[in-house]
DNA sequence: GTAACTGCAAAATATTTGCATCCTT
DNA sequence: AAGGATGCAAATATTTTGCAGTTAC
């Protein structure tokens, strides 16, 4: 289960780290310099998932959105944050705030999928 | 446009209200007495949400689920409340706590769609 | 050399749509 | 009678998987 250093690995990485907000697989393969198949970018993003290099929100379009993680410790790796997600131009912007919920006793959370959706400024 | 009675609608209708979580199509059509066509239930959901009977919330599993507005009133129709979808049993409950959002300014506010999963109290 | 990664095609899953027919009003 | 609702099949859309070939280490 090592790692490999690939072509496609870094490129997405990078698009990731220098995107101000999440991306959608179509997306990244818009953005790609390099023709990637479908089935690699997911399996990269995946791979990142599971290292917790990024993090997945399912949009209210049902579609995945990963960002790069920047503000995660490694042990404290929690995205109690909401998303904006602009239905103009499709734009999935993290919201800084940090938000909780209660939730009734003996619940265990496993994931936080905070999405609100409408227009942004730049788009009114 | 003139909606009408019909058995299908009456049944998911008492489907929905009955139920203490949300429900996607899979379990409205489990619950059915009637048999009714995958395409009539999401119809008929479709419907109820332009009527704002239910509301809908996308799962962070991707899927639509639907719940009938007990605390909506006419006019002020929103529902900034979390649900908490448990991966084990696939319930997919209201949690009641409004949840207020700062967004930057001139950001227009469509929907929100907020979801958490984990385990609940019974699975745990 | 070996295991990880990739591309292509096909499968799986969820939702929508076209169209002929049926049913409510 | 008119047009809204339904069922069936087919289309769409998104994501995953099988497999053979390629590449990093």
């Amino acid at each position: 289960m090592n790692r490999r250093n690939t072509e496609s690995t870094n490129e997405i990485l990078a698009i990731l780290k220098q995107a101000k907000s999440a991306l959608n697989h179509e997306m990244i393969q818009e953005r790609a310099s390099v023709k990637m198949d479908r089935a690699t970018i997911y399996r990269v993003l995946n791979r990142f998932c599971e290292d917790k290099l990024v993090h997945k929100i399912v949009g209210d379009d049902g579609k995945q959105y990963f960002a790069f993680c920047t503000n995660c410790q490694e042990k404290h790796h929690q995205h109690n944050h909401f998303h904006f997600r602009c239905t103009e131009c499709g734009k999935m912007e993290c919201m800084q705030s940090e938000v909780k919920v209660p939730l009734p006793d003996g619940y265990v959370v496993r994931n936080f999928n905070g999405v609100i959706s409408g227009v942004c400024s730049s788009c009114v």
